[in-house]
DNA sequence: AACGCCGCCTGATCGC
DNA sequence: TGCGATCAGGCGGCGT
């Protein structure tokens, strides 16, 4: 499951690969790939195209590219990536065989740039409204209007911390890992936090994201083999990655005694500690 | 208009 | 052994 942390480690490592690269030719293998944008409109829109930079806004990548010479000056295209559960992005030699789930095949030369996604729930568009949506990087976020914010809403804290209008790029996992440090129930509502426990609660993002950014970079240096790069999910690599994700009926790390509960909300699972984040 | 809920997608796993 | 049900969850859209 990317989050912010996946993305951000995933834009470190394609930027240098992609930088210069020239798009000789687009291939949408999956039709819902590209939504809205048609498939066909896609491909000819960035064949000829050079990549310039890549950035990072939310869970979202930003392409940014020098449009192929037409008649007048090139145009700027800024094209939009998200992996949604299970999405991939990789750099792969052109002879090396297709995985079944290629969504999106860029053809740079002697090599590919391939989206491939097992569930289809990511996209690469030319649709950029989704970013019109986004709230702000949580590094960029003033404690005072993250507070501030939070009295807008009665819904729990954990369900409003995945809402990327309010703060963007904490997903189900980080959710419950800065409730956790900053020992706030996750079935607060949101408008009962009081200023310093969402100060704290800011400081505890921001440590959880940055922390997994690391700890990615470390691991993603040593998944890279040649020019392919995997962000995976289901892999030894998370071995005590989490302090309460997926750790149901485990001691609570604090030694408290407790031990981490799995509750649901808003159909998705939350991990904490029932001892520390007792605040209601 | 904030909020709840469904649909989209495939593969792993579980119960009968 | 086989097969349907359930779960994983980010996000867009829709209904209230």
């Amino acid at each position: 499951m990317p989050e912010m942390p996946e993305v951000e480690i995933l834009v470190r490592h394609l930027r240098p690969l992609l930088r210069g690269k020239t798009i000789r030719r687009v291939s949408v293998r999956r039709e819902r790939a590209t939504r809205p944008t048609p498939p066909r409109e896609f491909e000819k829109a960035l064949a000829g195209s050079k990549f310039k930079g890549l950035t990072r806004r939310g869970k979202y990548l930003l392409f940014e590219l020098l449009g192929a010479r037409r008649r007048s000056e090139p145009a700027v295209l800024t094209m939009l990536g998200h992996l949604g559960m299970t999405g991939r992005m990789f750099v792969a030699l052109k002879k090396e065989k297709l995985l079944p789930h290629a969504a999106v095949v860029f053809n740079l030369g002697d090599r590919n740039f391939i989206y491939e996604d097992q569930r289809y729930l990511g996209r690469m568009t030319l649709d950029l409204s989704p970013l019109n949506e986004l709230g702000p990087e949580p590094s960029d976020f003033s404690p005072e209007t993250f507070a501030a914010a939070l009295k807008q809403s009665r819904q729990a804290i954990k369900i409003k911390l995945l809402d990327q209008s309010l703060i963007a790029g904490v997903g189900n996992i980080y959710a419950s890992e800065a409730l956790f440090r900053a020992r706030i129930s996750p079935k607060m509502a949101a408008n009962r936090l009081t200023s310093a426990q969402a100060k704290n609660l800011l400081r505890a993002i921001r440590d959880v994201l940055n922390d997994a950014v690391e700890l990615g970079n470390t691991i993603a240096r040593k998944t890279v083999s040649g020019e392919l790069f995997y962000f995976s999910n289901d892999g030894e690599s998370d071995y005590e990655r989490f302090r309460v994700y997926d750790r149901a009926g485990q001691p609570c790390l604090n030694k408290c005694g407790s031990k981490i509960q799995r509750i649901i909300q808003g159909a998705r699972s939350t991990y904490f500690c029932p001892h520390c984040q007792r605040t209601r």
